[in-house]
RNA sequence: GGUCCGUUCGUCUAACGGUUAGGACUCAAGAUUUUCAUUCUUGCAAUAGGGGUUCGAUUCCCCUACGGACUACCA
């Protein structure tokens, strides 16, 4: 029988979920869907200094937001504290787990794989000062172990007895002397390594009794039976030292594939996408809006006004592509199209225009009754309620060239408030010495109109124009200066039939008052 | 500095040794639209550089350059 597919998301409750780890998030949960697998969401939070509240609700969120639901790990909004049978590995935070990880330390310890280590961070940061002043790289493995203050050169008294002194001692591993790690990565390929360059990391910290992220992750990893680590390549250079205490621990042969994700790079210059690019450039770095602890706020994908779906399509396509001219993708479509084998190597600079197109496209695919009610919404705060039926037909005609819901305003307001100024650019060009006349007949005209509806409007108005004399262009034009108060918007007999007769007389009589 | 990863139009990318190097976004032009958009058509625009290997390299190898990540008792 073949293996089930188990997958991972393992944030850290840091702070939100930026868009380059929600496509993390993304390409495991594909991956493993499309093989029937599981996706598992897991919370490293084992460094106590760094907790954020409300980061993990955020992520939580995030993901339900972008319809990405774990399998594992995730129980009604919240993570999964007790085992069953829908979470046999609960709990899955770290730090509910921390009573794990000593025992996985020592056995390294006792097995000659890890070792006791007393020196403090400030001894190590002069250390390191020294060296980089000299010129040279201080790595802390089989070189200079001997020569600091480790169980390995320590007396086993001298050793009990500052293990017992104070807790300002760490677990370190012993990464062994020259050799080459050979590794495989499912995006990258083939990756050697040699071991002299890798650092005898800390695995376990006294002083809070928790493991670092290289011990609890392998660890966790392990007992939860993960089959694929997909993730970003910030952990490229730690992959030796996994694969060595995969190797250490004895579970070489069930060890899971790797595979690297490169990173989102910010639109303009170098380097990778960060929130200041966001705010600098006008674009969300956030799925969801995010508020810190200082009450700054970054914007959301989701308070922006995107759909998810457009989200979610638009991240897949951030380093993969199906190999075919599609680029619509509903979420069920990229967890059959996904293979790992069509993700780049390179990174993504993420371009904000193209993120527009999406949604463009997506809300062209919506119902005109869905766009309403979010449209309704989006007006409610401005304090103007509306007919549905009303909005739903102005949905449909400023549609086709709104990307986004709150464009509808942009591109209709005028169906509710009446244009406080006009266009005077328009104004020079089509207004006449006779245009008052005009409108003012026009207004009589329409006024006396049985049928208001659209198709008669659109009858009625040019053969009225012709019949007269007028000249088309002014008459339209200013026309439509008196009810939209620019040249723009869709057909005037739209607009004159949605707005319906009084308003639209009021409009035109109106502006000729304001142009007297 | 060291280690590792990467490099095709401005951007996202396709082309798994033989193509006029394709598509999408952006931009420009034209057509349609009495407006603005939409739509349609067209256009601009790339294999980082240098060596190999080969009958033939975007594709394979090496070097250089550039970019990125990592280099914490953070993840």
């Amino acid at each position: 029988m073949a293996e089930k597919t188990r997958v991972r998301f393992a944030p850290s409750p840091t702070g939100p979920l930026h868009m380059g780890g929600v496509r993390t998030a993304l390409y495991n949960y594909l991956y493993a869907k499309q093989r029937g697998g599981d996706f598992i969401l897991r919370i490293e939070d084992t460094d106590s200094q760094r907790f954020v509240p409300g980061a993990e609700e955020y992520i939580i969120e995030a993901l339900a937001w972008c319809g990405i639901s774990p399998d594992e790990g995730v129980e009604g909004g919240k993570i999964a504290e007790e085992a069953s049978a829908k979470h046999p590995h609960a709990p899955y935070r770290q730090s509910q787990r921390r009573h794990l990880y000593r025992e996985y330390a020592e056995k390294l310890v006792k097995d000659g794989n890890a070792y006791y280590a007393f020196d403090t961070s400030e001894e190590l940061d002069a250390l390191r000062k020294e060296y980089e002043s000299r010129g040279e790289t201080f790595t802390y493995n089989f070189k200079v172990r001997h020569s600091l203050a480790t169980s390995l050169y320590l007396s086993g008294e001298e050793t009990e007895r500052r293990l017992r002194e104070n807790n300002h001692w760490v677990i370190r591993f012993k990464v062994p002397e020259d050799r080459v790690v050979k590794m495989s990565d499912m995006i990258r390929g083939e990756i050697e390594v040699n071991t002299n360059t890798l650092d005898d990391k800390v695995l376990w910290k006294a002083a809070d009794e928790l493991p670092t992220y290289h011990l609890a992750n392998i660890v966790d990893d392990h007992l939860m039976e993960i089959t694929d680590v997909i993730r970003g390549e910030e952990w490229l250079p730690s992959l030796p030292l996994h694969y060595l205490l995969y190797e250490a621990l004895g579970w070489d042969k069930e060890q899971p594939r790797f595979a690297h994700l490169s990173l989102l790079l910010k639109p303009d210059g170098k380097g990778k996408l960060s929130k200041r690019d966001g705010d600098r450039l006008g674009f969300p770095v956030f799925p969801l809006e995010w508020k810190n602890s200082e009450g700054e706020v970054s914007r959301g994908y989701r308070e922006d006004g995107y759909f998810p779906e457009a989200f979610v399509n638009l991240l897949a396509f951030l380093g993969w592509n199906p190999g075919t001219e599609q680029e619509i993708f509903s979420l069920e479509e990229l967890v059959n199209a996904f293979s790992l084998d069509r993700v780049v190597k390179s990174g993504a600079k993420f371009n904000p225009d193209k993120a527009k197109w999406y949604n463009q496209e997506y809300l062209r695919m919506h119902d005109d009754k869905l766009l309403a009610v979010g449209f309704e919404r989006y007006l409610a705060k401005m304090g103007i309620s509306s007919d549905i039926g009303y909005t739903e037909k102005i949905v449909s005609l400023l549609k086709e060239r709104a990307a986004f819901i709150s464009d509808f305003w942009d591109l209709g307001g005028y169906f509710f408030i009446a244009p406080s100024e006009y266009d005077m650019a328009v104004k020079s060009k089509f207004w006449k010495e006779e245009t008052p006349a005009i409108l003012g007949e026009l207004s009589s005209i329409l006024s006396s109109t049985e049928d208001f509806s659209r198709d008669e409007i659109e009858r009625i108005l040019p053969a009225v124009i012709k019949e007269r004399g007028w000249q088309m262009g002014s008459v339209m034009n200013t026309l439509r200066l008196a009810l939209v108060g620019a040249s723009k918007g869709p057909g005037v007999a739209d607009i004159i039939a949605l707005l319906g007769k009084d308003e639209t007389c009021a409009r035109i009589e109106r502006i000729i008052r304001s142009f007297a």
